[in-house]
Formats: C-alpha cells, sequence, structure tokens
DNA sequence: GTCTATATCGTGATAGAC
DNA sequence: GTCTATCACGATATAGAC
C-alpha cells in the first residue's frame, strides 16, 4: 500500500518516486516529520506521543523518523529546537523602560501564545515537562534564563528574580488554564480583556515596592 | 522489613496467610495500594504510573490492585478521591467578607499545598490533566466548581467568573512552577514571602475594578 | 532514501490455582 | 485474599533488503 507503480497507482499518501512534486523526498519529508512530531508531542505529552504516531501522522515509515533523528529524546529536541529563539521580545518588554513593562510582556506573551507555530512547541514543553524530566529541565531553563534573568537586571525591587518568577508564573497558569486544560471562560476570552486585568499584576510584580 | 513471623521465615516481602500481624490483610493492604496509588500518580502522573509499580510499591501482586479496586481509571479515581474535600475552605475565604479576601485565598492554597497528605492528590490531578482526558476533566470541575463558583456570586465586580478565574491561574501558575517543574527560587522560597506578594493580586482580582 | 522484519521489552487485564 | 500464568497489544530500536 505504499508504493510506488507508475500506472494509474492508488491515490493514497506519499507514494514512491518522491523526485520532485508531491513529497520531494529529501529535505521535504524530513520536515513532515519535524511537523507531525511537533503536532504530536504538543497534543499528547512526550510519554503519549510515539514515534510510530509521527510516523503515520507524517505519512512515512516509523524506521525513517529514527533513520533521521535518532531516539526519541532526539526527536522531542529537534521538535522544540525552535522554541529558543523568540524570548528576545522578553528583553524588549524591560529594555524600553518600566513604564508600560506589564502590558508590554502581557502583549508579548499572547503574540507568542495565539500564533500556533509559537504555541505548538510550547504546548510540546509545558505538556512534557510535567512527568519528563528532560522537557521540565528545558522548561526550568526557559523560565528562568528566558524570562527571569532577562528581566531581574532592569528591576528597581528588592529581590527582582522573585518578582520575575511570581510573573512568569501567572503566566505559566494562564497558560495551563487556557491553552492545556482549557477551563472556560478563560480558554475562550478575548485576549484584550485579559491583558487589560493581567497587565497591571505583571507591572506590579515589576515596579511596585 | 515489613514482617513479623513467628519463625525466622524467609526475609521476603507478604507472603502467606497474612492473618493479623504483618499486613493485615484485609483492608490494610487495601490501603497500602491506595496510599502507592496516590504516590505513584503523583510522581508520575497517569500513564507513566503502571499498576505494576503501584503494586510492588504496596508491596503485593499487581493482580490484587486490579482484584480490590478494578481498571487503571478505577484505581486513580480512588487514590484522588479524598481531594474533593477540602475545597470548602474556599467558602470561608469569600463569606467571610471581602476585606482581606485576598490573604485568605493565598493561605488556604498554601494550607492545602504545604500539607503532603492534600498535596499528592493534587500533584496527581495537575501530573495527569495535560495528558489524560479524564484528569483534565476532574482538574477543570475543581477550577469551576470549587473555586469560581463558590466565589463569584459573592463578588461585587463586573464579570466575576472572570475575575475568579484570573485568581486560579495565578494560582496553578504557583503549584506548577513551585511544587511540580520546581524552579527556583519559588521552589524553596518561604510560603509567607509568597503570600505578601501574592495577596495584593488576589485581592485586586477578587474586588477591584 | 525508504521500508520490511524482527528482537526485546513493558503494559493492562483476566482466568484460575491455592 | 493472594499470587501464578498468560493473553494480546503497542512501544523503542536495530539490521538489513531494495
Amino acid at each position: 500500500m505504499t508504493a510506488a507503480n507508475p500506472q494509474g497507482a492508488a491515490p493514497r499518501r506519499g507514494r514512491g518516486r518522491p523526485s520532485r512534486t508531491e513529497a520531494e523526498s529529501g529535505p521535504g519529508t524530513r520536515d513532515r516529520i519535524l511537523a507531525a512530531a511537533r503536532e504530536q508531542f504538543s497534543e499528547r505529552g512526550y510519554d503519549k506521543a510515539s514515534i510510530r504516531g509521527i510516523a503515520k501522522a507524517a505519512g512515512v515509515d516509523s524506521a525513517l523518523v529514527h533513520h533521521y533523528f535518532g531516539t526519541k529524546d532526539d526527536v522531542f529536541a529537534a521538535a522544540i529546537e525552535v522554541t529558543f529563539e523568540p524570548a528576545q521580545g522578553v528583553v524588549d518588554t524591560v529594555a524600553d523602560g518600566l513604564d508600560g513593562a506589564g502590558e508590554r510582556l502581557a502583549r508579548f506573551f499572547f503574540s507568542v501564545w495565539e500564533n500556533p507555530a509559537t504555541r505548538t512547541p510550547l504546548l510540546a514543553i509545558i505538556r512534557s515537562a510535567v512527568t519528563h524530566e528532560a522537557a521540565a529541565k528545558i522548561l526550568r531553563a526557559f523560565v528562568m534564563r528566558r524570562l527571569i534573568e532577562r528581566v531581574e537586571v532592569d528591576l528597581e525591587v528588592p529581590d527582582p528574580k522573585f518578582r520575575a518568577e511570581l510573573a512568569a508564573s501567572h503566566m505559566v497558569g494562564i497558560a495551563m488554564v487556557r491553552y492545556v486544560v482549557k477551563v472556560e471562560p478563560l480558554a475562550s476570552a478575548d485576549p484584550e480583556e485579559i491583558i487589560a486585568l493581567v497587565a497591571p499584576t505583571l507591572q506590579r510584580y515589576l515596579t511596585e515596592t
């Protein structure tokens, strides 16, 4: 059922001869696998996501997944790799001055989480971190280095690390309730309404003594 | 290390004739299994925790776990059952008046999470909810009925449900960061220090317009 | 580059001996 | 009441055919 006959072959998924049109065997399949892995990990978490499931979603054989990426841990690492770029936005949040930093931080949070391309790997991390130590380490590093350390140096409060982490914990909570577990009414609320209420909280953590 | 037989017999685990000394076969083992299940689910989450692992931790055979509780889902339900009691504290939080409700809520949160007996089943729920739909449903019900609905009726703000859930989301986030993923410095901070900063936030969500 | 076949293991669950 | 034995399944991972 997989392959590839020059005649009127079955109208299935990625058929044989993947020369240049449909699947473009080389980097094309690699990216399809990667995208499938990201989606599987984000929806099911590390443990429940399987190599076979990823392979099926990508329309390839499971052995091919191993061939490209190695072990399951390697696949996971590759799937969430992109995530470590966009945290630059946090820097600007505070570097632009403490006035309105709470609102800028809240807006940055939603710009990341409302965009499927950046939300998917974050979901994969948060869904995996609660049980998979490797993912937990990544989440810790994310909260610490990408949020806390970028912010703390510019804060003019006692114990800035602690303040920054409280702000981060609130955002983690919103991510859990809105995007992971999906509790209403927050899950369907307009981001602007949330920003209006959360921004002052973040602002207070970052600046108010 | 478990045992207790009159002779010097083999130093294994629960051997035959479990009459009355060591394990007290009947309700004794049942409770040991339940305690082991709670611990396994709380540490590993639903998917990673196994019936065999629970049985081994309880010092019994895996078939016995099924014999007492049925399917894995049934075991999970039994393990977290206790959790649905202590939410009465939330009622008092707000029923005692809106003055200081934020601080009372924060203190109630830590009284539950700092106590291992109440923390363990909550960890089991939160660790399982991100991937296991049955647990997610329980968490949703917990946030909704035990927190939001108890509080909203007494709030004097527009959209009280939304306010209550924002407060709840912050507490979920603190639970994640402090107890589940364990990010420093929050994971080791003195609860009083956290209360001092978080209580005003909760108060603002519950009352301030 | 892609898939077939398989080795090896752990899982949930059940039947039934004692 | 407790454990032995087993079924049926799905997992990761590898070797190797084509």
